[in-house]
DNA sequence: TATACATATGAACGATTGTTCATATGTTCA
DNA sequence: TGAACATATGAACAATCGTTCATATGTATA
């Protein structure tokens, strides 16, 4: 049973204090999830990829599809996610959409992965 | 064929400036790919109400486990992944092992995502 | 208005991922 | 050394995700 288990740590293991203090300073579920899915909206190389070449220069699907060597659908279907997450802007010129990243901000989230990636 | 389509997408929509640009200034696959298994790691709730926890206070697996309301065995799990991230780091006594954030480099990516979530 | 083209979207399939359950490892203390 | 306990790990199943293929939408131009 669940439980006997949590009794049984209750008693044996666990420091209480330190439990209900981390319990009490927790951020809220939602919060947590919204962290959530901005990085996994980041945990993916194309995603990545994308966000990397807009960091460079503003560009439209068709050249973001080129200078990936990705399909145009595939392009399309990440840049969707990128743009609800709010991590890339669009505007439409004529029959082309031209995408960027959000803001500076946006930069400062990549710039931050890179450090720790790079760092060893 | 997509040759057929490369090729209409050349003549009809791309900059080649552009597109040649950004192609040598991309980061290396490498990079992508280190950057995506961090992030990936950090896009999810688990662990992230896990690093949550440990930016408050220093916690063996089981009062991880009691704080969050979850099973010994899924925080551990999750402490392995973030581990071979390099997001945790552990000491072990006696019985316990107490894990703890990295460094403070990994509250900054904690709080960066934080910012961008909140802004707005 | 009809055609061409850039982009968006829906359905579906294969691959990846997180949890649970069962069990193994490793440490302490009698 | 043997029992108790904290932690780690392996296998397996359900759910989620990214791609492809086919097609729809929307804009410009003849």
């Amino acid at each position: 049973m669940s439980a006997k288990d949590i009794d049984t740590c209750d008693l044996q293991c666990i420091h209480e204090e330190t439990v209900n203090k981390v319990r009490k300073a927790l951020l809220s579920e939602e919060t947590i999830e919204d962290l959530q899915n901005l990085y996994k909206v980041l945990g993916d190389a194309t995603r990545l990829s994308i966000m990397n070449a807009l960091s460079i220069a503003e560009m439209c699907v068709c050249d973001v599809a080129a200078a990936l060597g990705m399909s145009q659908s595939a392009v399309s279907h990440q840049l969707r996610v990128l743009k609800s997450a709010r991590l890339v802007k669009y505007r439409r010129e004529g029959k082309q959409v031209y995408y960027s990243l959000d803001d500076d901000h946006i930069s400062k989230l990549f710039a931050v992965g890179l450090e720790h990636v790079r760092h060893r």
